[in-house]
DNA sequence: CCATAGATCGGCT
DNA sequence: GCCGATCTATGGC
């Protein structure tokens, strides 16, 4: 049984967090329903301390990005374009703003209710971009503010050695283009958006 | 496969 | 008012 991810491992560096999360298991279990497991292919590091104009809560805390700003390893999760849900994990100590995007994952649990909860859809478009990720595990944005230590959301370490993590600009982004803060696994088809990464890390 | 438009609304300027 | 850390359908090559 893989051991589970506590508050002590978001509080590190951002990035170092990322390139850790990918191969983790993300694990939601509602009460009373069905629990969904999936194998994490694709994050993206955002850290609102002024070198990032990319990251929500670049320009100071509001009332959306506040959990951002607060302990690490809870959720923060926000509506996109008015209809999608987005779901990041809060990384590093309370009065830094610092998170990390779930992008994609390799379904493993749960897979008739992910398949239900995506309009019948299969195989890697059940899981394969943010919004896509929430809608399938049914988090919403009930879970904002959320502990992953308490759940029903929790993250679960990968089996070792991790896989070879391909790193490359971020996804979507009109500022913040600079940072190279995208991290995926490199071989993996539930990769949302292949790109030839910059460069390959090799895990252990 | 690639490019583009439209949906839809809260948060911010 | 403007504009997204997006997704989908559609149309072209």
């Amino acid at each position: 049984m893989a051991r589970s991810l506590g508050h002590d491992f978001f509080d590190r560096p951002t990035l170092t967090v990322a390139r850790e999360l990918v191969g983790a298991i993300l694990e939601h279990a509602p009460p009373g329903g069905p629990r969904y497991r999936v194998r994490l292919v694709e994050v993206e590091a955002y850290v609102g301390d002024g070198s990032d104009p990319g990251a929500h809560g670049h320009g100071g805390m509001t009332a959306r990005n506040r959990v951002m700003f607060g302990p690490p390893g809870h959720l923060y999760v926000y509506r996109s374009y008015g209809m999608h849900t987005c779901l990041n994990v809060v990384t590093e100590r309370a009065g830094r703003c610092a998170a990390i995007l779930l992008r994609a994952a390799e379904p493993l649990e749960g897979l008739e209710a992910m398949r239900a909860n995506r309009g019948g859809r299969q195989g890697p478009e059940l899981t394969n971009g943010p919004g896509k990720l929430c809608a399938a595990l049914a988090i919403t944005l009930d879970h904002y503010g959320s502990s992953i230590e308490t759940g029903p959301v929790s993250l679960l370490a990968g089996p070792r050695p991790g896989p070879r993590v391909g790193v490359s600009r971020r996804i979507g982004l009109s500022k913040g283009q600079e940072h190279p803060w995208r991290f995926f696994d490199a071989d993996s088809p539930w990769v949302g958006r292949p790109r030839t990464p910059l460069r390959v890390l090799r895990r252990r």
